[in-house]
DNA sequence: CAGTGGTCTAGACCACGGA
DNA sequence: CCGTGGTCTAGACCACTGA
C-alpha cells in the first residue's frame, strides 16, 4: 500500500475544503455516501474524517452531518499544528529563509537541562545555536542540544542548509512527534543584538521536546522569537471525556 | 451507555501514566494484552490509544510497542490543549479566579470583525470585556462578542461568575470546538493601566472563534495577556500524510 | 420516521522490529 | 520467525436531528 486509504481520502476531502468546493459553513456527503464515492466502508471514511476534525477543518454533529468550519487561510502563519521545520513552513509560505551558525560545541546534559527537557543527566550531546532570518530579517534565534548517540557530529554546512533534511535523509532518523511549550520572556541583550525587535522588550520562547520513531529523545531545542509575524493555530475540540 | 467504553479505558490508562504506574520511556502492554485487559477488541483499545498519542501521552511504533513519552506534570500550565475555560484552569492549577466586568453592551458585527471571525456581517451581537485575576493579580482583559440569536442576554452577575456554567447548564449550548490563534503585540496604554505587566512592553494574544454543537459560530474572543506567567503546550506528530 | 453520526465487534492481512 | 502496531472490511446497534 502506498498511501493507506484513509490518507488519500483525508487528503482529497481537504484538497475540496481549501478550493472552497465543500464552503464555509456547509455540509459533507453523508458517511456513506462519501464511502459509496471511495468504494471502502464507513470505519473507513471516519478515519479521514478525524483527521479533518483534529486539525479543524470540519465539525461532525451527530443526527445532522458534518459541517466545514475552516475558511481558505487568510494571513500566513508560521507555526501552525503537525511538526514542520521552519524550513518547511518557509516554504510554505514562499518567504525565503537563511541561516547563520552562531556556535556548534559539544558537552553533556546538566542538571537543569535534564529536569526541563527529560534527556537523561550526563549524556552527550552536541549543541548548535543558529540565528534564522525570514526575508533578510533576523527574527528567530535558536539553540538545539542533539544526542551524539543519535546525531554523531554535524558541520556548518549541514547546519547552514537543514540538520532535518540531514537527520531524515543521511541519518535515516525519522521524527515522531514534539511536544512544544510557548511562554514569553523578557530579551535579554543578547536578543536585541541578534534579532529584530522593533523596540519590544520581549520575546516568545519555543521549546521543544523530540522523539523519534524508534522512542528515543534526540533532541531538545528552545527558540526565541522576535513577537514581529509570531503566529500559532491551533484547534480543540470538547470531548465526551471532559463533561 | 454511560460512557463510550473507548473512553474509560483511555483515562484508566491516563491515571496509569499520570501516577507513574507507567513510567516515563516504559512500553505499555500490547494492544492485546489490554484488549483481554478490558475486555474489548483491539479497535476500541486503538481509539483509547489514539487519544494518549493526540495528547501526548505515548508515541506508538510498529513493531516495537507503545512508549510513554510524558512525564508526570512539572509546572503548572494555563493554556494546554483542549478546550478549558480560565474558570476550570485555575481550578485545576487550584489558584483563585475573579472577575470584573468592564463593559457590556449591544451591537452588531462590523466588517473588520466579520473578516477576523467568519461571523456574518450585521448580525447582532452583545459584547463583554472583563478583567481576569489570578491569585489577585491582574494578567487577562478579555472581549468577548456573542451572538443574540445563541446568547440573547448576559447580567453582569453572570459575568462575573461564569459566562460558559450559564452557556451550558441554563442555555443548554454546547460547545463543540475552537481555533485560537497566538501572537504578541505590544502593550497599549490600556493594558498598562489594567494588567500587571512587570515592565514588560507586549501583551500575548489569543483570539479564538467557538462554534456550538449545532454547527453555529457564536462567540469570538479577543484576550490580551499579561506574558507574566503565560504558557501554551502542545503535542505533534509526522503523519504518513506529511512526508 | 428516515437518515445522520457514534460505538463496538470479529476477523483478516500487512509492515516492521527484534531475537 | 513471532509478536508488535497499521489498515481495512462487514455488519450490528445506538443516539440524535429534523421533517
Amino acid at each position: 500500500m502506498a498511501q493507506a486509504k484513509y490518507n488519500q481520502i483525508f487528503q482529497t476531502l481537504r484538497g475540496r475544503i481549501e478550493s472552497g468546493a465543500y464552503g464555509f459553513l456547509e455540509l459533507l456527503p453523508s458517511e456513506n455516501t462519501l464511502a459509496e464515492e471511495f468504494k471502502c466502508t464507513r470505519n473507513t471514511v471516519r478515519k479521514a474524517l478525524a483527521l479533518l476534525v483534529a486539525q479543524g477543518y470540519v465539525q461532525t454533529m451527530q443526527g445532522r452531518g458534518i459541517q466545514v468550519i475552516s475558511r481558505p487561510r487568510a494571513t500566513s502563519t508560521f507555526l501552525v499544528g503537525g511538526i514542520e521545520s521552519l524550513q518547511e513552513a518557509a516554504a510554505r509560505n514562499q518567504v525565503p529563509l537563511s541561516t547563520h551558525m552562531i556556535s556548534l560545541e559539544e558537552g553533556v546534559v546538566d542538571a537543569e537541562m535534564a529536569m526541563a527537557s527529560g534527556m537523561t543527566e550526563g549524556a552527550e550531546i552536541i549543541s548548535v545555536k543558529r540565528l534564522r532570518l525570514l526575508d533578510d530579517v533576523p527574527l528567530i534565534v535558536d539553540t538545539s542540544y542533539f544526542l551524539t548517540s543519535v546525531v554523531p557530529q554535524l558541520t556548518q554546512q549541514i547546519v547552514e542548509s537543514s540538520i532535518y533534511a540531514y537527520l531524515e535523509e543521511v541519518l535515516g532518523v525519522r521524527v515522531a512527534s514534539a511536544t512544544r511549550r510557548i511562554t514569553v520572556e523578557r530579551a535579554t541583550d543578547e536578543d536585541r543584538r541578534l534579532i529584530h525587535l522593533e523596540g519590544m522588550d520581549c520575546v516568545v520562547v519555543v521549546s521543544s521536546v523530540t522523539f523519534d520513531s524508534a522512542g528515543v529523545l534526540f533532541e531538545y531545542t528552545r527558540s526565541r522569537h522576535s513577537p514581529v509575524d509570531f503566529a500559532f493555530q491551533d484547534t480543540a475540540h470538547r470531548l465526551p471525556a471532559e463533561r
